[in-house]
DNA sequence: GCCGTTTTCGGCCCGACTGTTTTCAGTCG
């Protein structure tokens, strides 16, 4: 599958005209074809093949032809041309916070620079300092970002994000005068990595008397214990570097008034393609939207809430999750958004371990948990066999488990405790445990551990095998990536989906914040065609289980209903869908 | 390069912060 090679060459193709100073505006376009390309669910040659491509939005001729030309050759003719114009190594300099496209441009045709070891020698010994319009603040700000580059990780993972906002956020909601402190950005949106954390501040109408000033809550957030290098500290707006237990964080706060909110919030939530609509719908209605409000000429029509500004824009108001210019404008314009799966609707959990493999806790202990959340389920799932390195359990000893999992069901109150097993996907897309065991399963979720680098047919065809077993309920982490640590495995989600909803097989929703596999855009594709999803936390602990509101927004983000997703189901309910795949 | 119940040509989102600018360009989100 080449999109994301083809994503990022489009995507190198804007990079490069921004350095040689082209149209914004068709740069703009390539920009967006890059994106569309890398947020498709299925292989860009299928569609092309389909002929959708083409109708896809901000995919013109231009850009379709480019496209197939590179399936059919590997290469773009504009793009090889536009690599001859600029030394490649100027793109390495674009990474750098702090250097743009007139920067790299000016550095390349005034002092002949073309990577980063040029330019930190051009910073050390003062010839940077004579490009017009360079001085030493800027030589220590680059130099920075040099080292900001070296060092970082890059995203992080939705559960550390919202570590960093919670302490964040712990510290302004103390200082006096303070109104409201909520995160927005892509936090907000629960998208499954962050690249920094937003956090918007409200004073409260009493400012003059007890409260602080904007400037002042800034001063106060960037001199925090935890920051731990201020970036920017202005009137309304502070950026620093804040250190978390696991990861360096970069968090903005920003400093509005009450009765622009709902305003800011709506706009530092983005996200920014779902912003830029926004804006050209008010635009065409002769309205202003920017962070302060929903004006007309001078006058504030809208800002105090999100609620109204989207009314004001003649949208139903559209869920945090689902703002990634995916439709949901579209949909709000003609009244047809989807009604979000939400924490409240879940009434289980499909996916945990405990003692009898790499668990930490006793079936109870799980159970009791669960019902503390107000579950009315739960299914334990521990390893089978060859998962060794994860105790994975034999024949015997799972035969076992299923007796003592009916023996805490039967004795606890008020929640169902249902027996099932994670079961390997073996090489040859056999299964770890043979039917006549399964069968005393009531739930039962195969998963690929082992040959995820195999190629796309291979992994293909052994999920669609273990789809074909009548014991089978999910497929478990269908593509096994994990999130900034491994690719996704090259597997054909169009055929498993298909397959899913041929035999009847639910596709799991892990919600563990290194996986969230399924993703969005594939939870999205299921739900289309009417595959049900299965959220499971993977709990090791009792703590564990905790994570469920992860594997939520995940499905929320892929316009997921109640009715698309079997947690919602009572036990009762629950019980005869599982009996439907079964031989009868 | 894309797009069209204002347009097939002429538009294409908006503002804060920084540095070195005496009025604004570059970068970022």
């Amino acid at each position: 599958m080449k999109n994301a090679q083809l994503s990022a060459t489009f995507d190198q193709m804007a990079d490069i005209m921004e350095i040689l100073g082209q149209d914004r505006f068709r740069i703009n376009s390539y920009r967006k074809v890059a994106r569309t390309i890398g947020e498709l669910p299925v292989d860009v040659a299928m569609l092309l093949e389909e002929g959708t491509l083409g109708k896809m939005p901000g995919i013109g001729k231009s850009s379709l032809a480019k496209i197939q030309e590179y399936l059919e050759s590997g290469k773009i003719a504009a793009h090889e041309a536009l690599l001859e114009k600029i030394p490649t190594s100027l793109l390495e300099l674009l990474e750098i916070p702090g250097m743009g496209p007139k920067g790299v441009k000016a550095f390349y045709d005034k002092l002949k620079i073309t990577n980063v070891d040029e330019l930190k020698k051009a910073l050390a010994d003062g010839s940077a300092a004579t490009l017009p319009g360079f001085g030493e603040k800027k030589a220590a700000a680059l130099q920075k970002g040099i080292e900001f580059l070296e060092t970082s990780a890059g995203r992080i993972r939705l559960d550390q994000a919202a570590d960093a906002a919670h302490m964040v956020i712990g510290h302004l909601q103390r200082l006096p005068g303070i109104d409201r402190v909520e995160p927005a950005g892509s936090l907000r949106r629960r998208a499954e990595s962050i690249g920094d954390v937003d956090i918007l501040v409200t004073t409260g109408a009493d400012k003059k008397k007890s409260g602080l000033t904007p400037k002042e809550i800034i001063a106060l957030f960037t001199t925090a214990p935890f920051v731990e290098r201020v970036l920017a500290a202005g009137e309304t707006k502070g950026s620093a570097i804040v250190q978390t237990e696991t990861t360096p964080v970069q968090v903005d706060v920003r400093v509005v008034p009450a009765e622009s909110f709902g305003a800011a919030l709506q706009y530092f939530t983005g996200s920014k393609p779902h912003n830029v609509r926004l804006r050209e719908i008010a635009v065409k209605a002769k309205l202003k939207l920017n962070e302060y409000g929903l004006f007309r000429g001078e006058r504030l029509v809208a800002g105090a809430t999100e609620e109204e500004i989207y009314e004001k824009l003649g949208l139903d108001f559209i869920a945090p999750a689902l703002r990634e210019d995916r439709g949901e404008v579209e949909a709000a314009a003609n009244h047809s958004l989807p009604k979000l799966l939400q924490q409240s609707d879940v009434k289980g959990d499909f996916h945990m371990h405990t003692l009898a493999s790499d668990g930490r806790a006793e079936i109870e202990e799980m159970a009791e948990a669960a019902q503390t959340l107000g579950y009315a389920f739960i299914c334990i799932t521990d390893h089978s066999e060859s998962s060794i390195i994860a105790n994975g359990q034999t024949p015997k000893r799972l035969a076992r488990q299923i007796e003592k999992i009916h023996k805490v069901d039967a004795r606890l109150r008020g929640i169902t405790v249902l027996a099932g097993a994670e079961v390997d996907i073996l090489a040859d897309g056999k299964l770890d445990f043979d039917d006549a065991l399964l069968a005393h399963l009531d739930f039962a979720i195969a998963s690929i551990h082992s040959g995820l680098g195999s190629p796309r047919a291979k992994v293909t065809s052994r999920t669609l095998k273990a789809m074909d077993n009548p014991y089978i309920t999910c497929i478990g982490h269908p593509t096994g990536r994990l999130i900034g640590q491994r690719e996704a495995m090259d597997i054909d989600m169009a055929a498993v989906i298909e397959h899913a909803a041929q035999t009847q097989t639910a596709l799991e929703i892990n919600a563990n914040p290194y996986r969230l596999d399924l993703k969005d855009t594939h939870c999205r594709m299921a739900i289309d065609k009417g595959v049900k999803l299965a959220i499971g936390t993977d709990a090791h602990s009792a703590a564990g289980l905790g994570l469920m509101p992860f594997g939520v927004a995940t499905a929320a983000r892929g316009w997921a209903t109640p009715g698309d997703v079997l947690n919602t189901l009572t036990p009762a309910r629950l019980k005869t869908f599982l009996k439907t795949k079964r031989p009868r």
